[in-house]
DNA sequence: GGGAGAGACGTTTTT
DNA sequence: CGTCTCTCCC
């Protein structure tokens, strides 16, 4: 697909696009709706930067989820302009990352950028226990506050944390951090804009002329102030659209891009209000459920002129099994008929379960679904010996690629005891902070009888036991190290064997496995190029295009679920909702299918959290979202699912 | 370090 | 209603 020789980065570009591509405007802002092509203009921005002779490597591309990042870096790759492949795109997160590593930064902050995986945190949050910090419930709160505080900046403010408590934890938390050379993932922006305001005269600062930012209502404070003093002496311009802000949960911020000509002064504007991608009928329904938030800056999404009207369904089910083998049915003729390739049907689902039912209603039906939930490879406590093997195996592998690794070092000495055997390695830690010596060098000393510390015994037993299963692995390398780790036929080491078998080469060592997997653990693929049925949550879908879009769960409870302690919350949340909507069904090009159950089991909608109104001692009936509503007159008629396979229409 | 019984809580999403 | 977490006890 990429452009032949002759390509000039105006080919065919007019309107707002053109001038997206060809101002030098900064700062700018574009606001653009969805599938209004706002990658498409500012990757020809970009092709026309290059075009004019900007140093590629001067020019930053970022965006907040890496579906997105891929999706940039593939369109990058498609432009076919010369100095393309240089040109920095990523997640703000990994260019963070890269920083935060070079040896000048490290030797500045003193803090090593290793993320900690989810159950390291478990390990974390265990040693942080006493001083009034309450139960690992409250503790795990503490710990979200302090993510929150970064995210927002309100650790900048003189005297934070005003709260005592919160103050010990503080410098309990990064005292942890510092012994065990770990960052948290929250900590990754906040550190890096203080390296860059700590060293004005460092070259990071001044290193790139051109900052392109997408989806910028999905970045948070921290993030949008870090961006301002990367692009400081270079022009920056910024992407998104708050109708599409859906990361509240990780704090995002999106007053920022409304308020951003306030916060940037001379801001040039531009907008994108094309909607290429979806049906008219979509676009209005879309325009009209978004109307129903309150204080969002009024902006018309319009529909291109020559798309279809599209296909819209909403439809009722009895059961979530009825839903499940109906909705199947619908996808695989529709498969059958060659109206729709298995690759471009989306199914959303809003609790996971409804998602494996469809998946395994349509892998029963013969049509290949594969589904993308956040699953853990990495799943079971690490309290239970026999259920943290995976844990276990994948501690073992980060030892062997690196002995020194001192968050894997301390999982390996807690698995299997109720406490994590946290107070025998607060001795030990307090040993080593006394002496200097490093955690691995204290235990070979206690393992050898050289060094004794009371009430280490477990330790010393656990820390043996890595000797001898470390001393086993040295030489082994490629598919036996893989075998030996995660042996085959073990259910729990199927997830990572399946990680496993995507590495090239059958000779890598551990770091290589090490490395692989904890990308395919943390950071799953998302393909877009596919040949079966994608199954996901809503927020997976972002960014994603698809002939036919299947929306389940269309109940109160589900879509919207609401939270929230006070009612500014949950006013706040419903709005947030209402835009995770709005994304779902701007997914399609043109089949649209809203499905919902009329009743369910009371145990499953408690456990889903779904609204109920009266019915029976076992099944109590559902409440139609109220979103449905709010798409207005142009949305059809609800229709019962079952009456509609049967009479084979759909 | 493991087991019994009481009490809390329930979902989704990212780096 | 079932599962997780915490406390108490041995």
């Amino acid at each position: 697909m990429s452009h032949g020789a002759g390509f000039k980065w105006d080919d065919g570009l007019q309107g707002a696009a053109r001038r997206i591509a060809e101002s030098n405007h900064t700062p700018m802002r574009v606001v653009a709706g969805p599938g209004t092509g706002k990658t498409f203009a500012l990757m020809r921005r970009v092709a026309r930067l290059l075009q004019e002779g900007a140093a590629p490597n001067r020019i930053l591309v970022c965006t907040f989820t890496r579906t997105a990042a891929k999706d940039l870096e593939g369109e990058l790759a498609r432009l076919g302009v010369g100095g393309a492949e240089e040109v920095r795109a990523g997640t703000l997160h990994s260019y963070c990352f890269s920083l935060l590593g070079r040896a000048e930064v490290l030797e500045a902050t003193g803090r090593i950028p290793r993320p900690l995986l989810s159950v390291e945190e478990r390990f974390l949050l265990e040693d942080l226990n006493g001083n009034g910090f309450g139960r690992i419930r409250a503790r795990e709160d503490r710990l979200q506050a302090f993510n929150a505080a970064w995210a927002r900046l309100q650790s900048e403010t003189p005297g934070w944390p005003h709260d005592p408590i919160d103050q010990v934890f503080h410098r309990e938390l990064v005292g942890w951090l510092r012994f065990h050379e770990a960052m948290l993932i929250a900590e990754l922006v906040p550190e890096t804009l203080r390296y860059l305001r700590d060293n004005p005269a460092s070259p990071h600062r001044s290193v790139f002329e051109h900052v392109l930012v997408d989806e910028y209502q999905d970045l948070n404070k921290a993030e949008q102030v870090l961006l301002d003093l990367v692009a400081e002496r270079g022009h920056l311009i910024v992407a998104g659209d708050e109708d599409q802000s859906i990361y509240s949960f990780k704090f995002a911020h999106p007053e920022g891009i409304a308020s951003f000509d306030g916060s940037h002064p001379g801001t040039h504007d531009e907008g994108l209000d094309e909607c290429r991608r979806c049906p008219r009928g979509v676009v209005e329904m879309a325009n009209t459920l978004i109307t129903n938030n309150p204080g969002r800056t009024p902006r018309v999404l319009k529909p291109l002129p020559g798309n279809p009207d599209g296909e819209v369904f909403v439809l009722q089910w009895r059961s979530v099994e009825d839903e499940a083998q109906g909705i199947a049915e619908i996808v695989r003729r529709r498969i059958q008929d060659r109206e729709v390739e298995p690759g471009r049907v989306l199914v959303l689902a809003p609790r996971r379960h409804l998602g494996y039912q469809i998946r395994d209603a349509l892998n029963a039906l013969g049509v290949y679904a594969h589904s993308f939930f956040h699953e853990e490879a990495l799943e079971g406590d690490p309290k239970c010996l026999g259920e943290s093997n995976a844990q276990q195996a994948f501690t073992l592998l980060t030892l062997l690629a690196n002995p020194d690794d001192r968050v894997a070092l301390r999982c390996w000495c807690g698995f299997g005891s109720d406490s994590l055997r946290s107070g025998a390695w607060a001795r030990l830690r307090e040993h080593c902070e006394g002496s200097g010596e490093t955690p691995r060098a204290a235990l070979e000393r206690l393992a050898s009888g050289d060094l004794s510390i009371a009430h280490t015994g477990q330790l010393i037993k656990r820390f043996r036991e890595l000797q001898r299963r470390l001393a086993e692995l040295e030489s082994v390398r490629g598919g036996a190290l893989v075998d030996a780790l995660f042996p085959g036929g073990q259910e729990w080491a199927s997830l990572i064997r399946t990680l496993a078998s995507t590495i090239e080469g059958d000779e890598f060592d551990a770091q290589k496995l090490r490395e692989a997997l904890r990308i395919g653990i943390t950071q799953p693929e998302l393909p877009t190029d596919v040949d079966y049925v994608r199954v996901m949550s809503l927020h997976k879908s972002k960014g994603l295009t698809a002939d036919l879009v299947v929306v389940l769960g269309c109940i109160e409870g589900l879509i919207p679920t609401t939270v929230g302690d006070t009612s500014a919350e949950r006013v706040a949340s419903l709005e947030e909702q209402r835009r995770l909507f709005y994304v779902a069904i701007t997914r399609t090009r043109r089949v649209l299918i809203l499905s919902s159950v009329t009743q369910l089991p009371r145990r499953l909608a408690h456990r889903m959290g779904a609204q109920v109104g009266s019915g029976n001692w076992t099944h109590a009936v559902t409440v139609a979202s109220r979103f449905l509503a709010e798409l207005g007159p142009s949305r059809p008629k609800a229709v019962s699912g079952t009456t509609l396979v049967q009479g084979q229409q759909a």
